[in-house]
DNA sequence: GAGCGGAAAATTGCATTCATTTTTGGAAGA
DNA sequence: TCTTCCAAAAATGAATGCAATTTTCCGCTC
């Protein structure tokens, strides 16, 4: 059975990768929860990029045998979380700057899409549920409260995808989010106040097109906010170690092979 | 009955999965091999949609243990070819009317995407061979050869995707045309000719906004323009069961589970 | 003839085992 | 001291084995 230290390890309100991939019951077989401790495992940061990821080690953690596991690491390397090296085994995917930039692109389009696909498909109460996120979101900007803005921001962006009804494009757009999860961003609005601003008003453009219904205007929007997004972050790709948040709890940051540091709780998206 | 002119259209130019998922030599290991051809196995139809994964026949037919062809499952599950049931193995996955309008929009939100992209990237050359396509595919028109039409037709989508230059869209991509694949088009051009010149015609405005590198407006008609096509298209699931194209290999037909056969070809796309 | 147990057979899921490759560690030599 | 080489150890990839569940099939009852 599943070792329970992992029964924490999920993240706060986080897109991680909730959506089943195929309509089946994952869940309910060893392989599905393997899979998605495993995945978040990762995705959590447990592992440092480029790291090798021992098979022996988590399958004492996981309290299962290597064949269950190594089916579960298929799978990660599919979904471009780690990657297989011919009997090397597997490594935890590092990105480069071209490559985030590559995977950003990917969000904003599957961003634009949600978004064309929600002004068809939005309900009025769906709707009162984003523009009620959208003012909280802006109260937070007022107060210059970073925390209450990025879970705002995250969860409008969320209710987009949600109110596109597709469960393909959720399930690929959680994909690629857990890809990126990793990436934080050492320009946050905090040094950044100019584009914070400027996030704010694009958001207040989401926010009219979703009113008006204006799917093709949303689309194009939402994707130019994500380049914009993109633009503003200086990327980087850090490691974050120890107790995870939930919910007000502050991360340890433990250095992992970059020297990079990152000691306030994260900063998982710009805008 | 569909036309026997469509018989080669099958996997004509198709973007299958060529694409290696991840950057990473997949081709080189046993399971990457094995993957590739369960996924072609699959994708070109010699299971019929709901019927169960024989795991001793493949292993047999393969060359295979259960080990490695059961991780190949796995991902082939993740990738929503196939679903798996708690203890009752693996069946072949079967598209609904709502799930395929679902993977259609999502498609059109790839490509769009992809325009997107492709407009802020492509060189003159690969302007050149897309536009020569085009001219191609017009003459095909004319003329109403419809596999000649298909063929640049694709040739197109493929690459504007490719133009794109963004690997992990690409993937997506042919992870998506793949799930699509096995889906025909009751509706062909033959009995649609009004869905023919107006695809024709969208065509002209895609190559339009592609020379003008318009990269909004693209997006905007290749979205239309895969909604059309969804439109135009009588669904209808099909099982293409007997010889497969292989190279010029040509395997041994076998009726599975269901009595449906079909003996003319595929056409695979409208438009 | 249709519906209903129930045991045998097949299938699935996972653990274990084995051959092969890679990595490690240290001794020998420059 | 640094490099090179080689054997031991570890890890990987795949096959096999085994318990548990499911499916099949045959006889029985109604």
């Amino acid at each position: 059975m599943l070792d329970s230290t992992l029964d924490s390890a999920t993240d706060a309100g986080a897109a991680t990768q909730p959506v089943p991939p195929a309509g089946v019951a994952w869940g309910a077989s060893l392989h599905g929860a393997l899979l998605a401790h495993l995945r978040d495992y990762i995705v959590e940061g447990n592992l440092a990029p480029g790291a090798r990821v021992p098979e022996r080690a988590l399958c004492e953690r996981f309290g299962v045998s290597r064949t269950p596991l190594r089916e579960a690491l298929k799978v990660l390397a599919s979904e471009g979380l780690i990657e297989l090296l011919p009997n090397r085994g597997a490594r935890v995917r590092q990105l480069g700057a071209d490559e985030m930039v590559a995977l950003f692109d990917v969000m904003g389009g599957l961003e634009a899409l949600a978004g064309r696909l929600a002004c068809e498909k939005i309900t009025e109460s769906g709707y009162a549920v984003i523009e009620r996120l959208h003012h909280d979101m802006y109260a937070a900007y007022l107060r210059r409260d970073l925390h209450g803005y990025f879970t705002c921001n995250q969860a409008i962006h969320d209710r987009i995808v949600e109110a596109a009804d597709n469960e393909p494009l959720a399930t690929t757009y959680a994909n690629f989010a857990g890809r990126l999860r990793r990436v934080r961003y050492a320009a946050n609005l905090d040094k950044n106040r100019d584009r914070w601003g400027e996030a704010m008003r694009e958001h207040e453009e989401i926010l009219d097109a979703l009113r008006r219904r204006a799917g093709p205007e949303l689309s194009d929007i939402l994707f130019r906010h994500l380049r914009n997004k993109r633009k503003a972050a200086a990327v980087q790709e850090t490691v974050v170690q120890g107790t995870t948040v939930q919910g007000t709890t502050v991360q340890e940051a433990a250095v992992q092979e970059t020297g990079a540091k990152e000691t306030a709780a994260p900063a998982p998206a710009v805008g």
